[in-house]
DNA sequence: GCTGATTTAGTACTTAAGTAGGAGTTTTTA
DNA sequence: TAAAAACTCCTACTTAAGTACTAAATCAGC
Protein backbone atom coordinates (compact mmCIF):
# COMPACT_ATOMS: atom_id res chain seq x y z
CA UNK A 1 0.00 0.00 0.00
CA UNK A 2 1.23 3.21 -1.21
CA UNK A 3 0.22 5.83 1.44
CA UNK A 4 1.46 8.74 -1.20
CA UNK A 5 0.83 12.40 0.60
CA UNK A 6 -1.14 14.49 -1.91
CA UNK A 7 1.80 17.42 -2.59
CA UNK A 8 0.32 18.68 -6.17
CA UNK A 9 2.24 21.27 -6.24
CA UNK A 10 1.27 23.40 -9.46
CA UNK A 11 -0.54 21.40 -11.64
CA UNK A 12 -4.20 21.99 -13.03
CA UNK A 13 -6.98 19.34 -11.44
CA UNK A 14 -8.55 18.13 -15.01
CA UNK A 15 -12.03 17.48 -13.92
CA UNK A 16 -13.07 20.81 -13.48
CA UNK A 17 -13.73 21.49 -16.79
CA UNK A 18 -16.91 19.32 -16.26
CA UNK A 19 -18.20 20.90 -13.53
CA UNK A 20 -17.64 24.14 -15.65
CA UNK A 21 -19.52 23.20 -18.17
CA UNK A 22 -22.74 21.61 -16.68
CA UNK A 23 -22.68 24.57 -14.32
CA UNK A 24 -25.19 26.19 -16.22
CA UNK A 25 -27.44 23.73 -16.08
CA UNK A 26 -27.25 23.19 -12.84
CA UNK A 27 -27.97 26.48 -11.81
CA UNK A 28 -31.05 26.64 -13.65
CA UNK A 29 -32.28 23.52 -12.76
CA UNK A 30 -31.70 24.86 -8.96
CA UNK A 31 -33.17 28.61 -10.22
CA UNK A 32 -36.17 26.45 -11.64
CA UNK A 33 -36.77 24.77 -8.11
CA UNK A 34 -36.27 27.84 -6.09
CA UNK A 35 -38.94 29.45 -8.29
CA UNK A 36 -41.62 26.87 -7.49
CA UNK A 37 -40.88 27.38 -3.80
CA UNK A 38 -41.23 30.84 -4.28
CA UNK A 39 -44.77 30.78 -5.73
CA UNK A 40 -45.60 28.47 -3.13
CA UNK A 41 -44.31 30.96 -1.62
CA UNK A 42 -46.32 33.47 -2.43
CA UNK A 43 -49.03 31.42 -2.48
CA UNK A 44 -49.44 31.37 0.97
CA UNK A 45 -48.78 34.85 1.42
CA UNK A 46 -51.52 36.02 -1.49
CA UNK A 47 -53.76 33.27 0.25
CA UNK A 48 -56.54 35.57 -1.23
CA UNK A 49 -56.51 34.57 -4.31
CA UNK A 50 -57.03 30.53 -5.48
CA UNK A 51 -54.51 28.39 -5.06
CA UNK A 52 -55.37 26.36 -7.62
CA UNK A 53 -54.99 29.98 -10.32
CA UNK A 54 -51.07 30.51 -8.96
CA UNK A 55 -50.18 26.45 -9.35
CA UNK A 56 -51.72 27.30 -13.13
CA UNK A 57 -49.76 30.27 -13.74
CA UNK A 58 -46.09 29.05 -11.83
CA UNK A 59 -46.93 25.73 -14.11
CA UNK A 60 -47.18 27.52 -17.76
CA UNK A 61 -45.05 29.79 -16.47
CA UNK A 62 -42.02 27.19 -16.35
CA UNK A 63 -42.71 24.77 -18.86
CA UNK A 64 -42.37 27.57 -21.66
CA UNK A 65 -39.41 28.50 -19.81
CA UNK A 66 -38.44 25.28 -20.92
CA UNK A 67 -39.92 25.51 -23.99
CA UNK A 68 -37.53 28.83 -24.82
CA UNK A 69 -34.74 27.16 -23.43
CA UNK A 70 -35.53 23.96 -25.72
CA UNK A 71 -36.10 26.13 -28.90
CA UNK A 72 -33.01 28.41 -28.06
CA UNK A 73 -30.71 25.09 -27.60
CA UNK A 74 -32.05 23.62 -30.72
CA UNK A 75 -32.41 25.94 -33.04
CA UNK A 76 -30.15 28.85 -32.14
CA UNK A 77 -26.89 27.93 -34.58
CA UNK A 78 -23.82 27.50 -32.95
CA UNK A 79 -22.11 31.10 -33.28
CA UNK A 80 -18.91 29.37 -34.82
CA UNK A 81 -17.68 30.27 -38.24
CA UNK A 82 -15.04 29.23 -40.52
CA UNK A 83 -13.27 31.46 -42.34
CA UNK A 84 -11.58 30.35 -45.62
CA UNK A 85 -8.19 31.68 -46.29
CA UNK A 86 -6.22 30.85 -49.14
CA UNK A 87 -1.91 29.73 -48.50
CA UNK A 88 0.49 28.81 -49.96
CA UNK A 89 1.62 25.47 -49.27
CA UNK A 90 5.73 24.45 -49.37
CA UNK A 91 6.20 21.48 -50.28
CA UNK A 92 9.68 20.10 -49.00
CA UNK A 93 10.45 22.90 -47.34
CA UNK A 94 12.71 22.30 -44.46
CA UNK A 95 10.66 21.92 -40.67
CA UNK A 96 11.64 25.08 -39.25
CA UNK A 97 11.08 25.06 -35.25
CA UNK A 98 7.78 26.93 -34.21
CA UNK A 99 7.38 25.19 -31.05
CA UNK A 100 7.68 29.01 -29.33
CA UNK A 101 6.97 30.06 -26.06
CA UNK A 102 3.16 29.98 -25.62
CA UNK A 103 3.21 29.05 -29.40
CA UNK A 104 0.87 26.77 -30.60
CA UNK A 105 -0.21 27.10 -34.49
CA UNK A 106 -3.06 24.95 -35.53
CA UNK A 107 -2.22 23.28 -38.42
CA UNK A 108 -5.17 24.43 -40.73
CA UNK A 109 -3.77 23.19 -43.88
CA UNK A 110 -3.21 19.52 -42.26
CA UNK A 111 -7.24 19.37 -40.84
CA UNK A 112 -8.31 20.79 -44.57
CA UNK A 113 -5.87 17.48 -45.75
CA UNK A 114 -7.14 15.18 -43.57
CA UNK A 115 -10.99 16.40 -44.49
CA UNK A 116 -11.68 16.53 -40.49
CA UNK A 117 -14.95 18.57 -39.87
CA UNK A 118 -15.70 21.07 -37.34
CA UNK A 119 -17.37 18.61 -35.09
CA UNK A 120 -15.04 15.78 -35.24
CA UNK A 121 -12.33 18.53 -34.26
CA UNK A 122 -14.13 20.03 -31.29
CA UNK A 123 -14.76 16.18 -30.01
CA UNK A 124 -10.44 15.67 -30.68
CA UNK A 125 -9.90 18.41 -28.77
CA UNK A 126 -12.45 17.33 -25.67
CA UNK A 127 -10.31 13.80 -26.07
CA UNK A 128 -7.28 15.30 -26.13
CA UNK A 129 -8.20 17.60 -22.70
CA UNK A 130 -8.89 13.93 -21.27
CA UNK A 131 -12.53 13.74 -21.49
CA UNK A 132 -14.61 10.47 -21.28
CA UNK A 133 -17.18 9.94 -23.99
CA UNK A 134 -20.17 10.66 -21.65
CA UNK A 135 -18.58 14.12 -20.85
CA UNK A 136 -17.68 15.06 -23.90
CA UNK A 137 -21.72 13.89 -25.17
CA UNK A 138 -23.09 16.15 -22.30
CA UNK A 139 -21.17 18.99 -23.17
CA UNK A 140 -21.64 19.37 -26.64
CA UNK A 141 -25.55 18.71 -25.91
CA UNK A 142 -25.66 15.19 -28.11
CA UNK A 143 -26.19 11.52 -27.52
CA UNK A 144 -22.83 8.98 -26.55
CA UNK A 145 -23.98 7.74 -29.45
CA UNK A 146 -23.55 10.80 -31.37
CA UNK A 147 -19.81 10.90 -29.93
CA UNK A 148 -19.41 7.21 -30.62
CA UNK A 149 -20.15 7.44 -34.42
CA UNK A 150 -17.75 10.85 -34.43
CA UNK A 151 -14.98 8.70 -32.93
CA UNK A 152 -15.65 6.33 -35.63
CA UNK A 153 -14.90 8.46 -38.55
CA UNK A 154 -12.21 10.49 -36.45
CA UNK A 155 -10.06 7.56 -35.83
CA UNK A 156 -10.67 6.06 -39.65
CA UNK A 157 -9.00 9.91 -40.49
CA UNK A 158 -6.35 9.89 -38.36
CA UNK A 159 -5.67 6.14 -39.02
CA UNK A 160 -5.43 5.09 -35.29
CA UNK A 161 -7.11 2.18 -33.81
CA UNK A 162 -7.71 4.19 -30.01
CA UNK A 163 -8.23 7.01 -28.50
CA UNK A 164 -5.16 7.96 -26.91
CA UNK A 165 -3.44 7.13 -30.36
CA UNK A 166 -5.60 10.12 -31.92
CA UNK A 167 -4.83 12.41 -28.85
CA UNK A 168 -1.02 11.37 -29.66
CA UNK A 169 -0.87 11.75 -33.24
CA UNK A 170 -3.41 14.87 -33.08
CA UNK A 171 -0.45 16.54 -30.64
CA UNK A 172 2.24 15.46 -32.85
CA UNK A 173 0.88 17.08 -35.48
CA UNK A 174 -0.72 20.18 -34.13
CA UNK A 175 -4.23 19.35 -34.55
CA UNK A 176 -4.40 20.48 -31.17
CA UNK A 177 -3.16 22.03 -28.51
CA UNK B 1 2.28 24.71 -56.27
CA UNK B 2 -0.61 24.20 -54.58
CA UNK B 3 -3.31 26.15 -53.23
CA UNK B 4 -4.75 24.93 -50.60
CA UNK B 5 -8.14 26.26 -48.74
CA UNK B 6 -7.66 26.09 -45.23
CA UNK B 7 -10.48 26.33 -42.40
CA UNK B 8 -10.33 27.51 -39.88
CA UNK B 9 -12.66 26.89 -37.18
CA UNK B 10 -13.25 28.54 -33.38
CA UNK B 11 -12.67 26.36 -30.74
CA UNK B 12 -14.79 25.16 -28.32
CA UNK B 13 -16.70 27.33 -25.63
CA UNK B 14 -13.56 26.87 -23.28
CA UNK B 15 -14.23 27.87 -19.59
CA UNK B 16 -15.80 31.53 -19.12
CA UNK B 17 -15.27 32.88 -15.81
CA UNK B 18 -17.80 31.87 -13.35
CA UNK B 19 -19.06 35.82 -12.61
CA UNK B 20 -19.64 36.19 -16.21
CA UNK B 21 -21.54 32.84 -16.46
CA UNK B 22 -23.75 33.83 -12.49
CA UNK B 23 -24.24 37.21 -13.69
CA UNK B 24 -27.41 36.44 -16.02
CA UNK B 25 -28.59 34.34 -13.63
CA UNK B 26 -28.85 37.07 -11.23
CA UNK B 27 -30.77 39.44 -13.52
CA UNK B 28 -32.88 36.71 -14.33
CA UNK B 29 -33.81 36.37 -10.97
CA UNK B 30 -34.51 40.12 -10.71
CA UNK B 31 -36.43 39.99 -13.80
CA UNK B 32 -38.61 37.18 -12.01
CA UNK B 33 -39.20 39.02 -8.83
CA UNK B 34 -40.30 41.89 -10.56
CA UNK B 35 -42.25 39.73 -13.04
CA UNK B 36 -44.26 38.25 -10.34
CA UNK B 37 -44.98 41.20 -8.63
CA UNK B 38 -46.26 42.27 -12.00
CA UNK B 39 -48.35 39.41 -12.31
CA UNK B 40 -49.96 39.95 -8.73
CA UNK B 41 -51.04 43.21 -10.09
CA UNK B 42 -52.45 42.17 -12.96
CA UNK B 43 -54.31 40.13 -11.10
CA UNK B 44 -55.88 42.61 -9.32
CA UNK B 45 -56.36 44.04 -12.55
CA UNK B 46 -57.84 41.15 -14.29
CA UNK B 47 -60.00 40.13 -11.37
CA UNK B 48 -62.59 42.47 -12.71
CA UNK B 49 -62.46 41.09 -16.43
CA UNK B 50 -62.20 37.35 -15.73
CA UNK B 51 -63.00 36.97 -19.27
CA UNK B 52 -59.61 38.06 -20.34
CA UNK B 53 -58.31 35.03 -18.71
CA UNK B 54 -57.01 33.63 -22.35
CA UNK B 55 -55.22 36.48 -22.79
CA UNK B 56 -53.43 36.78 -19.62
CA UNK B 57 -52.28 33.17 -20.05
CA UNK B 58 -51.02 34.06 -23.68
CA UNK B 59 -48.97 36.79 -22.06
CA UNK B 60 -47.26 34.74 -19.75
CA UNK B 61 -46.74 31.90 -22.00
CA UNK B 62 -45.18 34.79 -24.71
CA UNK B 63 -43.51 36.53 -21.78
CA UNK B 64 -41.70 33.26 -20.37
CA UNK B 65 -40.76 31.63 -23.75
CA UNK B 66 -39.22 34.76 -24.16
CA UNK B 67 -37.32 35.00 -21.50
CA UNK B 68 -36.37 31.48 -21.84
CA UNK B 69 -34.75 31.98 -25.17
CA UNK B 70 -32.83 35.12 -23.41
CA UNK B 71 -32.14 32.69 -21.12
CA UNK B 72 -30.52 29.73 -23.12
CA UNK B 73 -28.49 31.99 -25.37
CA UNK B 74 -26.47 33.99 -22.54
CA UNK B 75 -25.75 30.75 -20.61
CA UNK B 76 -25.15 28.06 -23.26
CA UNK B 77 -22.58 29.38 -25.67
CA UNK B 78 -21.04 32.69 -24.37
CA UNK B 79 -20.72 34.29 -27.67
CA UNK B 80 -17.75 31.81 -29.41
CA UNK B 81 -15.20 34.19 -31.20
CA UNK B 82 -13.75 33.42 -34.54
CA UNK B 83 -10.26 33.36 -34.43
CA UNK B 84 -8.43 33.74 -37.75
CA UNK B 85 -5.34 32.05 -37.88
CA UNK B 86 -3.46 32.80 -40.53
CA UNK B 87 0.06 31.39 -40.75
CA UNK B 88 2.38 29.83 -43.43
CA UNK B 89 2.45 26.55 -43.00
CA UNK B 90 5.49 24.52 -43.87
CA UNK B 91 4.64 20.73 -44.83
CA UNK B 92 6.53 17.85 -46.00
CA UNK B 93 3.97 15.20 -46.30
CA UNK B 94 1.16 14.26 -43.54
CA UNK B 95 3.36 12.26 -41.58
CA UNK B 96 6.65 14.13 -41.80
CA UNK B 97 5.56 17.27 -40.21
CA UNK B 98 6.38 16.10 -36.65
CA UNK B 99 6.94 19.01 -34.13
CA UNK B 100 10.64 19.79 -33.91
CA UNK B 101 13.17 18.03 -31.52
CA UNK B 102 12.26 20.34 -28.93
CA UNK B 103 14.32 20.59 -25.85
CA UNK B 104 12.50 18.23 -23.84
CA UNK B 105 13.54 18.13 -19.98
CA UNK B 106 12.55 15.19 -17.90
CA UNK B 107 10.93 16.51 -14.74
CA UNK B 108 12.51 14.42 -12.17
CA UNK B 109 12.48 16.24 -8.93
CA UNK B 110 8.48 15.60 -9.72
CA UNK B 111 9.01 12.40 -10.49
CA UNK B 112 10.56 11.72 -6.81
CA UNK B 113 8.07 14.61 -5.77
CA UNK B 114 4.94 12.23 -7.16
CA UNK B 115 6.89 9.44 -5.89
CA UNK B 116 6.87 7.28 -9.47
CA UNK B 117 8.46 4.17 -9.40
CA UNK B 118 10.42 3.02 -12.42
CA UNK B 119 8.63 0.96 -13.58
CA UNK B 120 5.35 2.86 -13.29
CA UNK B 121 7.15 5.53 -15.19
CA UNK B 122 8.22 2.98 -18.07
CA UNK B 123 4.50 1.82 -18.22
CA UNK B 124 3.37 5.51 -18.41
CA UNK B 125 5.78 6.26 -21.84
CA UNK B 126 4.29 3.38 -23.52
CA UNK B 127 0.98 4.63 -22.57
CA UNK B 128 1.40 7.97 -23.69
CA UNK B 129 3.14 6.22 -26.82
CA UNK B 130 -0.89 5.16 -27.15
CA UNK B 131 -0.36 1.45 -26.91
CA UNK B 132 -2.50 -0.41 -25.26
CA UNK B 133 -2.62 -2.50 -21.96
CA UNK B 134 -2.05 -5.54 -23.78
CA UNK B 135 0.63 -4.22 -25.98
CA UNK B 136 2.09 -3.21 -22.92
CA UNK B 137 2.29 -6.24 -21.17
CA UNK B 138 3.96 -8.06 -23.89
CA UNK B 139 6.38 -5.37 -24.47
CA UNK B 140 7.65 -5.35 -20.65
CA UNK B 141 7.25 -9.37 -20.50
CA UNK B 142 4.53 -9.31 -17.54
CA UNK B 143 0.85 -10.39 -17.34
CA UNK B 144 -2.14 -8.10 -18.28
CA UNK B 145 -3.07 -7.75 -14.44
CA UNK B 146 0.54 -6.38 -13.22
CA UNK B 147 0.03 -3.67 -15.90
CA UNK B 148 -3.63 -2.95 -14.65
CA UNK B 149 -2.42 -3.36 -11.04
CA UNK B 150 0.32 -0.41 -12.29
CA UNK B 151 -2.13 1.28 -13.94
CA UNK B 152 -4.12 1.54 -10.39
CA UNK B 153 -1.01 3.01 -8.61
CA UNK B 154 -0.06 5.55 -11.07
CA UNK B 155 -3.62 7.18 -11.55
CA UNK B 156 -3.92 7.33 -7.61
CA UNK B 157 -0.11 9.23 -7.80
CA UNK B 158 -1.04 11.60 -10.69
CA UNK B 159 -4.66 11.94 -9.09
CA UNK B 160 -6.41 11.11 -12.26
CA UNK B 161 -9.66 8.70 -13.40
CA UNK B 162 -8.81 7.33 -17.23
CA UNK B 163 -5.02 6.99 -18.65
CA UNK B 164 -5.87 9.78 -21.23
CA UNK B 165 -5.85 11.88 -18.38
CA UNK B 166 -2.57 10.56 -17.13
CA UNK B 167 -0.90 11.16 -20.76
CA UNK B 168 -2.26 14.44 -20.85
CA UNK B 169 -0.81 15.34 -17.07
CA UNK B 170 2.20 13.60 -17.92
CA UNK B 171 2.96 15.57 -21.13
CA UNK B 172 1.96 18.87 -19.67
CA UNK B 173 4.01 18.24 -16.64
CA UNK B 174 7.14 17.47 -18.51
CA UNK B 175 7.32 13.45 -17.28
CA UNK B 176 7.28 12.01 -20.62
CA UNK B 177 8.34 13.10 -24.09
C1' DG C 1 17.19 -11.73 9.52
C1' DC C 2 13.85 -8.13 9.36
C1' DT C 3 11.45 -4.23 7.18
C1' DG C 4 9.46 -1.79 3.64
C1' DA C 5 8.97 -0.78 -1.03
C1' DT C 6 8.57 -2.71 -5.46
C1' DT C 7 7.11 -5.84 -8.72
C1' DT C 8 4.50 -9.45 -9.89
C1' DA C 9 -0.03 -11.90 -10.37
C1' DG C 10 -4.58 -13.23 -9.48
C1' DT C 11 -10.14 -13.18 -9.23
C1' DA C 12 -14.44 -11.05 -9.88
C1' DC C 13 -16.70 -7.37 -11.10
C1' DT C 14 -18.32 -2.82 -13.41
C1' DT C 15 -17.83 0.66 -16.66
C1' DA C 16 -15.94 2.70 -20.84
C1' DA C 17 -14.62 2.23 -25.40
C1' DG C 18 -14.93 0.63 -29.84
C1' DT C 19 -17.34 -1.96 -34.02
C1' DA C 20 -20.80 -2.71 -37.50
C1' DG C 21 -24.65 -1.50 -39.60
C1' DG C 22 -28.72 1.19 -40.41
C1' DA C 23 -31.28 5.42 -40.79
C1' DG C 24 -33.29 10.11 -40.31
C1' DT C 25 -32.36 15.16 -40.43
C1' DT C 26 -29.99 19.34 -41.48
C1' DT C 27 -26.79 22.11 -43.96
C1' DT C 28 -23.86 23.10 -47.89
C1' DT C 29 -22.94 23.26 -52.35
C1' DA C 30 -22.97 22.55 -57.20
C1' DT D 1 -33.52 22.31 -56.47
C1' DA D 2 -31.16 18.06 -56.10
C1' DA D 3 -27.01 15.81 -54.53
C1' DA D 4 -23.51 15.51 -51.22
C1' DA D 5 -21.66 16.24 -46.79
C1' DA D 6 -22.23 16.68 -42.12
C1' DC D 7 -24.59 15.71 -38.08
C1' DT D 8 -27.53 13.14 -35.41
C1' DC D 9 -29.18 8.76 -33.07
C1' DC D 10 -30.02 3.97 -32.59
C1' DT D 11 -29.34 -1.37 -31.48
C1' DA D 12 -26.47 -5.12 -30.49
C1' DC D 13 -22.29 -6.67 -29.85
C1' DT D 14 -17.18 -7.33 -28.45
C1' DT D 15 -13.18 -5.78 -26.37
C1' DA D 16 -10.52 -2.71 -23.41
C1' DA D 17 -10.12 -0.37 -19.31
C1' DG D 18 -10.65 0.29 -14.64
C1' DT D 19 -11.90 -1.11 -9.55
C1' DA D 20 -11.28 -3.49 -5.39
C1' DC D 21 -9.43 -6.38 -3.28
C1' DT D 22 -5.68 -10.27 -1.93
C1' DA D 23 -1.15 -12.09 -1.96
C1' DA D 24 3.38 -13.83 -3.06
C1' DA D 25 8.12 -13.19 -4.66
C1' DT D 26 12.10 -9.94 -4.95
C1' DC D 27 15.40 -6.78 -3.43
C1' DA D 28 17.73 -2.91 -0.94
C1' DG D 29 19.18 -1.29 3.32
C1' DC D 30 19.64 -1.61 8.25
Amino acid sequence: MNNALEKSSADLPGSKNLLEKSKPMIFYSIGLALLLFLLKWLELRFIIFRHSFEVYIGFIAVIFTILGIWLALKLSKPTIETVVVEKEVYINSIENSFRQPDGFELNTSLITQLELSKRELEILNLMAKGHSNKEIASELFISLSTVKTHNQNLFAKLDVKRRIQAVEKAKRLQLTP
